[in-house]
RNA sequence: GGAGGGGUGCCCGAGUGGCUAAAGGGGGCAGACUGUAAAUCUGUUGGCUUACGCCUACGCUGGUUCGAAUCCAGCCUCCUCCA
Protein backbone atom coordinates (compact mmCIF):
# COMPACT_ATOMS: atom_id res chain seq x y z
CA UNK A 1 0.00 0.00 0.00
CA UNK A 2 2.18 2.70 -1.19
CA UNK A 3 -0.18 5.93 -0.30
CA UNK A 4 -3.14 4.48 -1.82
CA UNK A 5 -6.21 3.49 0.27
CA UNK A 6 -6.82 0.55 -1.22
CA UNK A 7 -4.76 -2.96 -0.47
CA UNK A 8 -3.19 -4.48 -3.25
CA UNK A 9 -3.61 -7.90 -4.17
CA UNK A 10 -0.89 -10.52 -3.70
CA UNK A 11 1.62 -11.17 -7.01
CA UNK A 12 2.84 -14.48 -7.66
CA UNK A 13 6.26 -15.38 -7.26
CA UNK A 14 6.69 -15.72 -11.59
CA UNK A 15 5.13 -12.09 -11.48
CA UNK A 16 7.26 -10.41 -8.79
CA UNK A 17 10.64 -11.98 -11.16
CA UNK A 18 9.14 -10.67 -14.28
CA UNK A 19 8.57 -7.03 -12.56
CA UNK A 20 12.04 -7.26 -11.15
CA UNK A 21 13.60 -7.79 -14.23
CA UNK A 22 11.69 -4.39 -16.11
CA UNK A 23 12.99 -2.53 -12.69
CA UNK A 24 16.60 -3.82 -13.35
CA UNK A 25 16.05 -2.69 -17.02
CA UNK A 26 15.25 1.26 -15.79
CA UNK A 27 17.34 1.29 -12.87
CA UNK A 28 20.37 0.29 -14.99
CA UNK A 29 19.51 3.50 -17.43
CA UNK A 30 20.87 5.22 -14.20
CA UNK A 31 23.14 3.01 -12.71
CA UNK A 32 26.42 0.87 -13.69
CA UNK A 33 25.35 -2.46 -13.92
CA UNK A 34 29.09 -4.03 -13.53
CA UNK A 35 29.32 -2.09 -10.08
CA UNK A 36 25.56 -2.81 -8.89
CA UNK A 37 24.58 -5.74 -6.70
CA UNK A 38 20.99 -6.74 -6.02
CA UNK A 39 19.69 -8.57 -3.66
CA UNK A 40 16.48 -10.06 -3.15
CA UNK A 41 14.65 -9.76 0.51
CA UNK A 42 13.48 -13.38 -0.20
CA UNK A 43 17.42 -14.07 0.57
CA UNK A 44 16.37 -13.58 3.98
CA UNK A 45 12.94 -13.28 4.59
CA UNK A 46 12.08 -17.04 3.49
CA UNK A 47 13.85 -17.85 6.60
CA UNK A 48 12.22 -15.73 8.73
CA UNK A 49 10.28 -17.72 10.98
CA UNK A 50 7.11 -16.87 12.89
CA UNK A 51 9.23 -16.49 15.80
CA UNK A 52 11.32 -14.13 14.09
CA UNK A 53 7.89 -12.34 12.85
CA UNK A 54 7.13 -12.04 16.48
CA UNK A 55 9.65 -10.24 17.77
CA UNK A 56 10.24 -7.84 14.75
CA UNK A 57 6.53 -7.14 15.43
CA UNK A 58 6.98 -6.22 19.19
CA UNK A 59 9.76 -3.38 18.75
CA UNK A 60 6.76 -1.46 17.95
CA UNK A 61 4.26 -0.07 19.07
CA UNK A 62 0.08 0.38 17.41
CA UNK A 63 0.36 3.57 18.36
CA UNK A 64 3.47 3.73 16.46
CA UNK A 65 2.47 2.15 13.41
CA UNK A 66 -0.38 4.29 13.14
CA UNK A 67 1.20 7.55 13.25
CA UNK A 68 1.63 6.60 9.46
CA UNK A 69 -0.03 9.30 7.32
CA UNK A 70 -1.59 7.17 5.41
CA UNK A 71 -2.43 4.63 7.96
CA UNK A 72 -3.90 7.74 10.41
CA UNK A 73 -5.92 8.82 7.22
CA UNK A 74 -7.06 5.35 6.55
CA UNK A 75 -8.11 5.01 10.35
CA UNK A 76 -9.60 7.92 10.62
CA UNK A 77 -11.99 7.47 7.83
CA UNK A 78 -12.98 4.34 8.52
CA UNK A 79 -11.36 2.87 5.79
CA UNK A 80 -9.70 -0.76 6.50
CA UNK A 81 -6.24 -1.68 7.27
CA UNK A 82 -5.21 -5.41 6.87
CA UNK A 83 -2.66 -6.53 9.88
CA UNK A 84 0.17 -7.66 7.00
CA UNK A 85 -0.12 -3.42 6.18
CA UNK A 86 1.37 -3.14 9.85
CA UNK A 87 4.25 -5.59 9.19
CA UNK A 88 5.19 -4.08 5.89
CA UNK A 89 6.92 -1.22 7.48
CA UNK A 90 8.76 -3.68 9.63
CA UNK A 91 9.78 -5.90 6.82
CA UNK A 92 11.46 -2.98 4.84
CA UNK A 93 12.77 -1.87 7.41
CA UNK A 94 14.67 -5.28 8.35
CA UNK A 95 15.71 -5.24 4.83
CA UNK A 96 18.36 -2.23 6.00
CA UNK A 97 18.97 -4.42 8.93
CA UNK A 98 19.70 -7.24 6.87
CA UNK A 99 21.82 -5.53 4.16
CA UNK A 100 23.79 -3.62 6.97
CA UNK A 101 22.97 -0.74 4.89
CA UNK A 102 24.60 2.74 5.22
CA UNK A 103 22.16 4.70 3.27
CA UNK A 104 18.81 4.35 1.77
CA UNK A 105 17.07 6.05 -0.97
CA UNK A 106 13.13 6.61 -1.58
CA UNK A 107 10.50 9.20 -2.16
CA UNK A 108 9.24 11.36 1.11
CA UNK A 109 6.11 9.34 1.10
CA UNK A 110 8.75 6.72 2.33
CA UNK A 111 9.75 8.58 5.06
CA UNK A 112 8.09 6.26 7.85
CA UNK A 113 9.64 2.99 6.22
CA UNK A 114 13.07 4.66 5.99
CA UNK A 115 13.24 5.52 9.28
CA UNK A 116 12.22 2.12 10.59
CA UNK A 117 15.24 1.03 8.85
CA UNK A 118 16.99 3.15 11.13
CA UNK A 119 14.78 2.20 14.47
CA UNK A 120 15.77 -1.80 13.47
CA UNK A 121 19.07 -1.36 12.93
CA UNK A 122 19.75 0.59 15.99
CA UNK A 123 17.81 -2.31 17.61
CA UNK A 124 19.82 -5.12 16.23
CA UNK A 125 22.98 -3.22 17.23
CA UNK A 126 23.82 -1.53 14.33
CA UNK A 127 24.71 1.81 13.09
CA UNK A 128 21.86 3.45 11.78
CA UNK A 129 21.46 4.67 7.92
CA UNK A 130 21.45 7.75 6.69
CA UNK A 131 18.01 8.60 4.84
CA UNK A 132 17.88 10.70 1.80
CA UNK A 133 14.74 11.32 0.12
CA UNK A 134 13.45 13.23 -3.13
CA UNK A 135 10.27 14.74 -3.46
CA UNK A 136 7.48 13.19 -5.15
CA UNK A 137 7.11 14.40 -8.46
CA UNK A 138 3.80 14.97 -9.87
CA UNK A 139 2.33 13.09 -12.81
CA UNK A 140 1.33 14.38 -16.22
CA UNK A 141 -2.32 15.58 -14.69
CA UNK A 142 -0.32 17.74 -12.38
CA UNK A 143 -2.27 16.43 -9.52
CA UNK A 144 -1.56 13.02 -8.84
CA UNK A 145 1.74 11.71 -8.44
CA UNK A 146 3.20 10.18 -11.16
CA UNK A 147 2.72 6.37 -11.16
CA UNK A 148 1.86 3.90 -13.79
CA UNK A 149 -1.06 2.59 -12.38
CA UNK A 150 -2.92 6.41 -12.67
CA UNK A 151 -1.55 6.08 -16.02
CA UNK A 152 -0.26 9.60 -15.94
CA UNK A 153 3.52 8.52 -16.36
CA UNK A 154 6.43 8.95 -18.81
CA UNK A 155 8.57 5.74 -18.76
CA UNK A 156 12.35 6.10 -18.78
CA UNK A 157 12.44 3.23 -21.61
CA UNK A 158 10.27 4.79 -23.57
CA UNK A 159 10.45 6.41 -27.37
CA UNK A 160 12.05 9.55 -27.68
CA UNK A 161 8.87 10.40 -29.63
CA UNK A 162 6.72 9.55 -26.72
CA UNK A 163 8.85 11.34 -23.74
CA UNK A 164 9.46 14.67 -25.70
CA UNK A 165 5.48 14.40 -26.68
CA UNK A 166 4.15 13.55 -23.07
CA UNK A 167 6.37 16.56 -21.50
CA UNK A 168 5.36 18.74 -24.22
CA UNK A 169 1.55 17.99 -23.18
CA UNK A 170 1.95 19.01 -19.45
CA UNK A 171 0.73 22.64 -18.29
CA UNK A 172 2.96 25.89 -18.04
CA UNK A 173 2.56 25.68 -14.17
CA UNK A 174 3.95 21.80 -13.75
CA UNK A 175 6.59 22.56 -16.44
CA UNK A 176 8.81 24.64 -13.83
CA UNK A 177 7.92 21.90 -11.12
CA UNK A 178 9.49 19.30 -13.97
CA UNK A 179 12.80 21.38 -14.35
CA UNK A 180 13.36 22.15 -10.86
CA UNK A 181 13.18 18.46 -10.06
CA UNK A 182 14.63 16.64 -13.88
CA UNK A 183 16.64 19.59 -14.91
CA UNK A 184 20.86 19.21 -14.36
CA UNK A 185 20.39 22.96 -15.26
CA UNK A 186 21.49 24.73 -12.31
CA UNK A 187 18.32 27.03 -10.57
CA UNK A 188 19.73 30.45 -11.27
CA UNK A 189 19.42 29.16 -14.90
CA UNK A 190 15.29 27.82 -14.22
CA UNK A 191 15.03 31.55 -12.28
CA UNK A 192 16.33 33.40 -15.50
CA UNK A 193 13.88 31.43 -17.59
CA UNK A 194 11.07 32.14 -15.14
CA UNK A 195 11.54 35.65 -15.59
CA UNK A 196 12.06 35.35 -19.29
CA UNK A 197 8.94 33.89 -19.60
CA UNK A 198 6.79 36.25 -17.18
CA UNK A 199 8.54 39.57 -19.26
CA UNK A 200 6.66 37.83 -22.96
CA UNK A 201 8.86 34.43 -23.72
CA UNK A 202 6.73 31.88 -25.30
CA UNK A 203 6.77 29.30 -22.39
CA UNK A 204 7.02 26.72 -25.13
CA UNK A 205 9.72 27.18 -25.71
CA UNK A 206 11.19 26.43 -22.32
CA UNK A 207 9.33 23.10 -22.74
CA UNK A 208 10.98 22.11 -26.09
CA UNK A 209 14.11 22.39 -23.62
CA UNK A 210 13.10 20.55 -21.10
CA UNK A 211 11.57 17.78 -23.38
CA UNK A 212 15.12 17.95 -25.49
CA UNK A 213 16.79 17.69 -21.96
CA UNK A 214 15.60 14.45 -20.86
CA UNK A 215 15.43 12.36 -23.97
CA UNK A 216 19.05 13.34 -24.68
CA UNK A 217 19.53 11.69 -21.18
CA UNK A 218 17.84 8.65 -21.92
CA UNK A 219 18.32 8.25 -25.39
CA UNK A 220 20.85 10.34 -26.83
CA UNK A 221 21.22 14.13 -28.04
CA UNK A 222 20.64 12.90 -31.86
CA UNK A 223 17.52 11.44 -30.62
CA UNK A 224 16.61 14.45 -28.96
CA UNK A 225 16.98 16.66 -31.72
CA UNK A 226 15.13 14.22 -33.76
CA UNK A 227 12.23 14.03 -31.79
CA UNK A 228 11.77 17.90 -32.07
CA UNK A 229 11.74 17.94 -36.05
CA UNK A 230 9.24 15.06 -35.51
CA UNK A 231 7.12 16.77 -33.28
CA UNK A 232 7.18 20.16 -35.12
CA UNK A 233 6.31 18.17 -38.34
CA UNK A 234 3.58 16.59 -36.92
CA UNK A 235 2.15 19.58 -34.99
CA UNK A 236 2.87 22.35 -37.43
CA UNK A 237 2.17 20.70 -40.26
CA UNK A 238 -0.06 18.30 -38.91
CA UNK A 239 2.08 16.02 -40.78
CA UNK A 240 1.93 11.78 -40.46
CA UNK A 241 4.71 10.38 -38.37
CA UNK A 242 7.47 8.63 -41.43
CA UNK A 243 8.70 5.65 -38.60
CA UNK A 244 5.57 4.17 -38.48
CA UNK A 245 5.98 -0.03 -38.06
CA UNK A 246 3.76 -1.57 -40.40
CA UNK A 247 0.43 -3.64 -39.26
CA UNK A 248 -0.64 -6.71 -41.03
CA UNK A 249 -3.80 -7.51 -40.46
CA UNK A 250 -5.65 -10.40 -42.46
CA UNK A 251 -9.75 -10.07 -43.61
CA UNK A 252 -11.41 -12.10 -45.71
CA UNK A 253 -12.54 -11.45 -49.37
CA UNK A 254 -15.19 -9.54 -47.99
CA UNK A 255 -12.91 -6.71 -46.13
CA UNK A 256 -13.22 -5.37 -42.52
CA UNK A 257 -15.38 -2.56 -40.84
CA UNK A 258 -13.27 0.09 -39.96
CA UNK A 259 -14.11 0.36 -36.10
CA UNK A 260 -13.11 -3.61 -36.43
CA UNK A 261 -9.44 -2.69 -38.05
CA UNK A 262 -9.23 -0.32 -35.47
CA UNK A 263 -9.32 -2.47 -32.45
CA UNK A 264 -7.43 -4.95 -34.06
CA UNK A 265 -4.47 -2.49 -35.11
CA UNK A 266 -4.57 -1.44 -31.15
CA UNK A 267 -5.73 1.95 -31.83
CA UNK A 268 -8.95 1.23 -29.68
CA UNK A 269 -9.32 -1.10 -26.78
CA UNK A 270 -12.80 -1.72 -28.31
CA UNK A 271 -15.07 -2.00 -31.08
CA UNK A 272 -17.43 0.05 -29.42
CA UNK A 273 -15.04 2.48 -28.82
CA UNK A 274 -13.97 2.69 -32.24
CA UNK A 275 -17.35 3.44 -33.66
CA UNK A 276 -17.99 6.27 -31.29
CA UNK A 277 -14.74 8.06 -32.02
CA UNK A 278 -15.95 7.75 -35.88
CA UNK A 279 -19.05 9.35 -34.64
CA UNK A 280 -17.24 12.29 -33.30
CA UNK A 281 -15.13 13.00 -35.98
CA UNK A 282 -11.82 11.62 -33.88
CA UNK A 283 -10.49 8.61 -36.81
CA UNK A 284 -8.71 10.21 -40.17
CA UNK A 285 -7.27 7.54 -42.91
CA UNK A 286 -4.48 8.94 -44.62
CA UNK A 287 -5.13 12.26 -42.75
CA UNK A 288 -8.65 12.22 -44.20
CA UNK A 289 -11.92 12.46 -41.71
CA UNK A 290 -13.70 9.66 -42.00
CA UNK A 291 -17.51 9.62 -40.73
CA UNK A 292 -18.90 6.77 -41.85
CA UNK A 293 -19.35 4.29 -38.88
CA UNK A 294 -19.87 1.63 -41.65
CA UNK A 295 -17.00 1.73 -43.61
CA UNK A 296 -15.75 -1.62 -45.00
CA UNK A 297 -12.25 -1.11 -46.47
CA UNK A 298 -10.71 -4.24 -49.20
CA UNK A 299 -7.98 -6.31 -49.20
CA UNK A 300 -5.22 -4.85 -50.01
CA UNK A 301 -5.94 -1.51 -48.55
CA UNK A 302 -2.66 0.24 -47.12
CA UNK A 303 -2.84 3.11 -45.01
CA UNK A 304 -2.49 5.43 -41.67
CA UNK A 305 -4.93 4.93 -39.55
CA UNK A 306 -5.10 7.75 -36.81
CA UNK A 307 -7.26 8.79 -33.78
CA UNK A 308 -7.23 12.05 -32.23
CA UNK A 309 -3.41 13.76 -32.62
CA UNK A 310 -1.14 11.38 -31.52
CA UNK A 311 -2.48 7.86 -32.21
CA UNK A 312 -1.21 6.39 -35.49
CA UNK A 313 -0.54 2.88 -37.27
CA UNK A 314 0.06 1.86 -40.34
CA UNK A 315 -1.92 -1.08 -41.58
CA UNK A 316 -1.89 -2.93 -44.44
CA UNK A 317 -5.06 -5.94 -44.89
CA UNK A 318 -3.59 -8.73 -46.52
C1' G B 1 -19.77 -13.56 21.08
C1' G B 2 -23.99 -9.51 20.80
C1' A B 3 -26.31 -5.23 18.19
C1' G B 4 -26.54 -2.05 14.06
C1' G B 5 -25.18 0.04 9.15
C1' G B 6 -23.11 -0.70 4.19
C1' G B 7 -21.37 -3.26 -0.78
C1' U B 8 -24.21 0.37 -7.66
C1' G B 9 -20.39 1.57 -13.86
C1' C B 10 -12.88 3.96 -13.78
C1' C B 11 -13.98 6.86 -8.84
C1' C B 12 -17.68 9.31 -5.79
C1' G B 13 -22.77 8.92 -5.53
C1' A B 14 -28.53 8.83 -6.72
C1' G B 15 -31.97 5.18 -7.47
C1' U B 16 -36.75 0.81 -3.22
C1' G B 17 -40.67 -3.70 -8.95
C1' G B 18 -41.43 -1.88 -15.50
C1' C B 19 -40.10 4.74 -18.61
C1' U B 20 -32.62 1.81 -16.20
C1' A B 21 -26.81 0.43 -20.04
C1' A B 22 -28.76 2.84 -14.74
C1' A B 23 -29.60 10.53 -12.48
C1' G B 24 -25.67 13.91 -10.94
C1' G B 25 -20.52 15.02 -10.17
C1' G B 26 -15.30 13.79 -10.85
C1' G B 27 -11.86 11.60 -14.02
C1' G B 28 -10.92 9.75 -19.09
C1' C B 29 -11.48 10.16 -24.38
C1' A B 30 -12.83 12.92 -28.92
C1' G B 31 -14.21 17.71 -31.39
C1' A B 32 -13.67 23.39 -31.42
C1' C B 33 -10.06 27.09 -29.84
C1' U B 34 -4.49 26.80 -29.12
C1' G B 35 1.56 26.42 -28.15
C1' U B 36 -0.38 18.50 -28.62
C1' A B 37 -0.33 24.14 -22.59
C1' A B 38 -4.04 26.05 -19.28
C1' A B 39 -8.95 27.90 -19.23
C1' U B 40 -13.56 27.58 -21.86
C1' C B 41 -17.42 25.35 -24.91
C1' U B 42 -19.55 20.72 -27.30
C1' G B 43 -20.03 15.55 -27.58
C1' U B 44 -19.04 10.90 -25.49
C1' U B 45 -17.86 7.35 -21.64
C1' G B 46 -19.97 -1.83 -20.82
C1' G B 47 -18.99 -5.27 -24.77
C1' C B 48 -19.93 -7.80 -29.52
C1' U B 49 -16.24 -9.51 -37.24
C1' U B 50 -19.59 -5.31 -38.97
C1' A B 51 -25.05 -3.39 -34.63
C1' C B 52 -32.78 0.95 -35.50
C1' G B 53 -29.69 -6.28 -33.55
C1' C B 54 -27.49 -9.27 -29.73
C1' C B 55 -24.88 -10.21 -25.07
C1' U B 56 -23.29 -8.86 -20.23
C1' A B 57 -24.08 -5.50 -15.77
C1' C B 58 -25.88 -2.82 -9.63
C1' G B 59 -20.99 -8.09 -3.73
C1' C B 60 -22.11 -13.85 -4.72
C1' U B 61 -25.77 -17.89 -5.30
C1' G B 62 -30.60 -19.22 -5.63
C1' G B 63 -35.88 -17.86 -5.39
C1' U B 64 -40.65 -14.82 -6.11
C1' U B 65 -42.66 -12.22 -10.55
C1' C B 66 -45.06 -11.47 -17.17
C1' G B 67 -40.89 -8.19 -15.49
C1' A B 68 -35.75 -7.34 -10.19
C1' A B 69 -30.23 -2.79 -8.93
C1' U B 70 -34.98 -2.58 -6.49
C1' C B 71 -38.87 -8.03 -3.00
C1' C B 72 -37.32 -12.98 -0.33
C1' A B 73 -33.49 -16.67 1.43
C1' G B 74 -28.58 -18.21 2.19
C1' C B 75 -23.57 -16.83 1.72
C1' C B 76 -19.21 -13.53 1.16
C1' U B 77 -17.24 -8.93 2.57
C1' C B 78 -16.46 -3.88 4.80
C1' C B 79 -17.53 -0.40 8.77
C1' U B 80 -19.40 1.18 13.75
C1' C B 81 -20.68 0.25 18.90
C1' C B 82 -20.61 -3.27 23.03
C1' A B 83 -17.80 -7.67 25.12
Amino acid sequence: PSGKNATRPPLSREAIKANAETYKGQVFKILDAQRTEVAFNSTWMDKFGSADFIKLAATHTVARMLERDDFSKRYASNQPIALHEFLYPLVQGYDSVALKSDVELGGTDQKFNLLMGRELQKHFGQPPQCVLMMPLLEGLDGVNKMSKSLGNYIGINESPQQIFGKLMSISDELMWRYLELLSFRPLNILRQWKSDVESGKNPRDVKVALAQEIVARFHSQTAAEQALEDFEARFKQNAIPGDLPQNLIPCGSSGIGLAQLLKQAGLTPSTSEALRLIDQGGVKIDGEKVSDRGLVLPAGTDAVFQIGKRKFARVRLT
